[in-house]
DNA sequence: TAGCAGTGGAACAGAGCATTCCGTTCTGCT
DNA sequence: AGCAGAACGGAATGCTCTGTTCCACTGCTA
């Protein structure tokens, strides 16, 4: 075969080892919809949605919690990627939004919070866990020491926050992104302090709720039987 | 097997009537604690919970998804009679604000919401769902006509911001409460129009964020093994 | 061409759960 | 007093769901 049979790491290998190589991808990307939409969703969904079968996902992981694991250390990993790669914005205000705003739209804080307790955390996510939380303290700390947020809020208060992002969701994912960007904004809006253009005037074109509004009875999906739409 | 002490001082009936009565309602309170904390609880949960047997509930109600559903529509009633409760209130932002903040404290909004697709609702809840999301409109219009929030908001947005406070929970029920509080006086601080006092003044005494901040690591529960607490 | 990494999917075992059933208690009425 | 049965506790039942294993098969790879 004219194939080189090389351990190179470009994405679109044919044959085997290729096909393995897109499985692994795959079997994450599929895990993180299925969980994200239900943590509590069995292996099986996991491996339909990739397309595979079981035992392409058992090859993998030794058992679900080895899988959900992985899933959520990922997110930690992403979130501590994220906190970084801001802190080199010299705006303070600006680096603390960018960032929370990358966090909802990559839904990392259901990652890591709403699928803890199915599974026992390793030593080493213990130790990523504090690394995250000190660098969102650090980031905190900077626009609060700018006076860019209100002085009665605690770091914490983030993370209610992100927790109430999270709990923004529509059937569609895209949807609820744009969700969770406009009610990002509106909270946003409330933790600023005086210093941050268009704070006390809001309604203003400056702080505009971003995203088409939420339609009438777009949030009463949970209450449509299968296949009905509009209004409850 | 426990002796049954007749307690008719306290409240209500005393003998097999009483008891039964007491049951009634130490049914519905266990029911509405244990499906809220996970609403894919069992049914023998709720029993524990309410300290009777399995007999005593399915004595009332024909199955779970009736007790589902149940509890669902008193939910339904309970919003109904906050938001009517509160049309009397000349203050428009008060009106919403006082209302907002009761159906927050009786996570109402879990009790309709997040039960809703765990059983085939009925036409009256039907019509019950449509009356309250007129209330809330019309409570939502009234402010809004004021002038107190802020242009581009729209009614379904408060949806939103009920939903995040819904999902600010530890396992505490009265400091789940405390968070809530703040965390909907933050989101408020964020919707409110130039209109209402103390916007655009954030960080002043007027709009303090109520309670105590969040704790380090208190939001963090999910991570703790049983037994342990503090930081992560 | 032989061998085996990689796979699909059915089979299996067991956990969890809604619901039923049975024996018991003790009230309320005759 | 005495009886009928309302109300109950809790074990038993049968079923569904789900994590994991197993095995036959495919087609690269050496």
């Amino acid at each position: 075969m004219p194939k080189q049979t090389d351990d190179s790491g470009s994405a679109g290998l044919a044959g085997r080892r290729g096909r393995a190589a897109r499985n692994d991808a795959a079997i994450l990307d599929a895990a993180r919809e299925v969980f994200l939409a239900d943590p509590k969703a069995p292996v099986a969904a996991v491996a339909e949605r990739a397309g595979v079968g079981m035992s392409a996902l058992y090859r993998r992981y030794p058992g679900k919690e080895d899988l959900l694991r992985r899933l959520c250390h990922d997110g930690l990993r992403r979130w501590i990627e994220e906190a970084e790669a801001v802190e080199a914005e010299p705006d303070a205000w600006k680096a603390l939004v960018v960032f929370l705003e990358r966090i909802v739209d990559a839904d990392v804080h259901s990652l890591t919070v709403h699928l803890a307790g199915t599974f026992t955390p390793t030593e080493e996510m213990g130790r990523d866990a504090r690394r995250a939380a000190e660098l969102m303290g650090r980031l905190v700390e900077r626009a609060y020491a700018a006076g860019l947020l209100r002085r009665d809020l605690v770091v914490d208060d983030i993370g209610l926050v992100l927790e109430g992002c999270a709990a923004v969701r529509v059937p569609d994912a895209e949807r609820t992104r744009e969700l969770r960007r406009r009610f990002l904004a509106m909270v946003l809006a409330g933790v600023a302090g005086a210093g941050v253009a268009g704070a006390g005037v809001t309604g203003t074109g400056a702080d505009a709720l971003p995203g088409p509004a939420p339609e009438p009875g777009e949030l009463n999906w949970r209450w449509r039987r299968p296949g009905q739409s509009g209004r409850v």
